[in-house]
DNA sequence: ACCCACAACCTGTTTGACAGGTTTGACAGG
DNA sequence: CCTGTCAAACCTGTCAAACAGGTTGTGGGT
């Protein structure tokens, strides 16, 4: 038993296991730990807190599932760097059980990259735009090789986000990323007309170059019309995985 | 000394409970199962697959954290439908841990908030509207109850975010709003100038009126001038949980 | 057809044990 | 004094067996 508590609560009845997930969290509120610093062994904490180590370890994994603990070999856990792996999980998981659409995560990007397209026009740093604009280049001159540009076009989107400033932008744009990304590899075989793929280069291009002139309304309405093109695909052939412009 | 590695996997080396985890990743894509549906019992996979049932446990706690399975009581495990709760951990532990700010938090609802006015106001049905119009009346109603104030503002952005038709957006919004709403309770001490109350309210009623209207650009730029009042707020008092106007 | 009791099944939790990796500190040698 | 090596302490990964308590489904009695 964690502490003297009512015999058995009605319907509130928390599991063990959960009770010393919060434990925990509560412990990295009060001691206000950061990332990299290292939280007691299950051991310790079972026995600091009475329970046995299998419903500890649970809690521990739940931590862990959730991204915020660093479990591995025989080392002292760790807090984690938040990233976007968690959330691409659960996002894939919904698009997986189509409890949301392909449709749907576009429109999500469109919303965040919208804002943070506009953000980075502000706030880039010089490297950064050097970096965009070589990457932008790379896009043009990937030509047909699909996987240069599609990797030159993640990165692009991904050098925003971090210019934007906001770690949260990241974060999102990496987990609604991942799915997309995903179905784009499947869909490399497929041969959409040339133009379609100029239109796509020419859009990130103007991006590029709105955000390098500093110019956040430019920047995030060369970003909207990236994203109408993303959107007249899936559109077009709803269900099955679009291939998606991005 | 490095070099010699172990026999087998040098430096990915999953754990057996991620193995399972996948395995059973894998089996709801392979048989497309959706939420409600039932999955087999721990020990049940825990022979077919050949591992001992704290394995098996360890991995099926692990989607549970993720929101993906629902285990309770003696019952079979189950499918969950996706929640924001999950969300809303990671980043209450971000919060937690100085990884975003508040300010950052309100960043990225502005951007999505932008974009799920704009297609409340196309897509919300008569049901939807006529319910916003009663919370914004709600609001006004409230005077100085901060309580049933913040209640209804929070309602009014739920609804917005299920009148848009997109799910992603209500779930985002639950998740980026439970450490807001947090904050706010935290703070409903703290008595504000009359007048900025008067200018938030206001701002409710706007969006809820472009809404109603079906004018998508009038709903967006509402919402943003709700956010603009709002951080104004946090960046006033830079760190320590700034109240929220949401 | 309806209701109740019982059996089968499932999760929650504990205890004990062993394998293998990591960390730490002491100790001997240069 | 510095350094390299080694062993002990500590930690996680995994398994096994067992019991408590809740849920579900079946079948018999009415």
């Amino acid at each position: 038993m964690i502490s003297a508590q009512s015999p058995l609560s009605p319907i509130e009845r928390p599991t063990l296991s959960a009770q010393v997930a919060r434990h925990l969290l509560a412990l990295i509120n009060s001691e206000q730990l950061r990332p990299g610093d290292a939280v007691p062994s299950e051991v310790k904490i079972g026995l600091d807190l009475q329970v046995s180590r299998g419903s500890v370890r649970e809690a521990y994994r739940t931590l862990a599932a959730l991204g915020i603990l660093e479990i591995e070999g025989g080392r002292k856990p760790r807090l984690r760097v938040v990233d976007a792996s968690v959330l691409a999980q659960v996002f894939d998981y919904a698009l997986n059980t189509a409890q949301v659409s392909l449709a749907h995560v576009l429109e999500t990007r469109r919303a965040i990259e919208l804002q943070t397209a506009q953000l980075a026009a502000r706030y880039a740093t010089n490297a950064q735009r050097q970096q965009l604009r070589e990457l932008a280049a790379q896009m043009r001159s990937a030509g047909n090789d699909h996987v240069r540009r599609v990797q030159a076009d993640s990165a692009i989107h991904h050098v925003i986000a971090s210019a934007s400033g906001n770690p949260l932008h990241g974060l999102l744009l990496g987990a609604l990323g991942t799915p997309v990304e995903a179905s784009a590899r499947m869909h490399l075989s497929d041969t959409r007309p040339e133009s379609e793929v100029q239109r796509v280069v020419d859009a990130h291009e103007a991006i590029v170059e709105r955000i390098c002139a500093g110019d956040p309304v430019g920047a995030q309405s060369a970003m909207s019309y990236h994203f109408d093109l993303a959107l007249v695909n899936v559109q077009r052939q709803t269900e099955p995985g679009a291939p998606p412009v991005t």
